[in-house]
DNA sequence: TAATTTTAGTTTCATATGAAACTATTTCAA
DNA sequence: TTGAAATAGTTTCATATGAAACTAAAATTA
């Protein structure tokens, strides 16, 4: 080994911190944040996080199809699929066919559904609160810019990657 | 409906938009790294992310035991003791028993191990680094601070969550 | 030191997930 | 038109995951 100039593996370039690697932290945040909100949908109403996705946007954007649902959740369609069977099981959701194109699906909350849906979004809101009162507003709206561009860049990686 | 007060389900305020909600947006972005990062070590080396993560930190923290492993990661031991399992198999780690502790196994890179962890490092610092090219440098420094004030109120409401 | 509790790690079981195959319907092209 | 291709959505299958039960060893207590 040449004095100083091999490279043990212990030398800090062939290394990689865990706890610094941008990929991780984001994991470890998403997944602290998701888990928590996850087991006090499944305590408070029985719902699971894909179905609670399902119940936000059918009660923001009124009767949906599936495919339209995927594309507002970023959900594949087999998760959606699942998601409205169990929704549907519940009572929450009702399902009718498209009389304009009978494969397409219409889905909308139920009355009972729309009775959760206002439970359950102040519920959101009040932890989204908790979490960004570790911010200041100036520091909110800085994440929400570095957020967005990351997204951007995350989406561009991973479509190139697609065709290579 | 007196007018102007009663709240529809259309209101703002009993309404969420998903795409402005933070832990969905976390969750996608994670997401959406974790699984271009996946696919790549997967397509490359033939290694899941968890697998990846207990090379990372035994190629960085040398000989450790599952436990520790599971510190340095976050992975709860049922996922280490199956990312363990799977790169013994790969013959990419080593396991001893701890002579001093025999419900202890000390677990290490072989000279393979070693040596698919010299390739990995690069790779992953620069997926790293073509994320991270979405921001300048002082938004890097930004993004740091935020993460880490985020992560600690994540941790410290799921700790709170676990007691109530 | 024998019995009890705790700890390290693995296995089992029940559920979740995504890819691929499949069904039903619609759209397109000859 | 009618046959081929595309689309919406579901089901199947193989794998991943986490909680709980389990095994083995060590630490604690009586």
């Amino acid at each position: 080994m040449d004095a100083g100039q091999a490279r043990s593996e212990k030398d800090t370039e062939s290394q990689l911190v865990l706890e610094q690697f941008l990929p991780y932290r984001l994991s470890i945040l998403s997944n602290t944040v998701s888990n928590t909100i996850a087991r006090e949908y499944r305590d408070l109403f029985g719902l699971s996080i894909p179905e609670w996705r399902v119940m936000a946007v059918l009660g923001r954007f009124g009767p949906l199809s599936a495919s339209g649902i995927g594309e507002r959740t970023a959900m594949d369609k087999v998760s959606v699929s699942r998601a409205a069977a169990r929704l549907i099981e519940q009572k929450l959701v009702k399902r009718e066919t498209d009389p304009n194109d009978r494969r397409r699906s219409i889905l909308k909350l139920t009355a009972r559904g729309a009775r959760t849906h206002r439970q359950i979004v102040p519920i959101a809101r009040g932890r989204e609160s908790e979490l960004a009162a570790a911010l200041t507003e100036a520091e909110l709206r800085s994440l929400d810019t570095l957020l967005a561009k990351l997204q951007r860049r995350a989406s561009a990686i991973a479509a190139q990657e697609m065709v290579e």
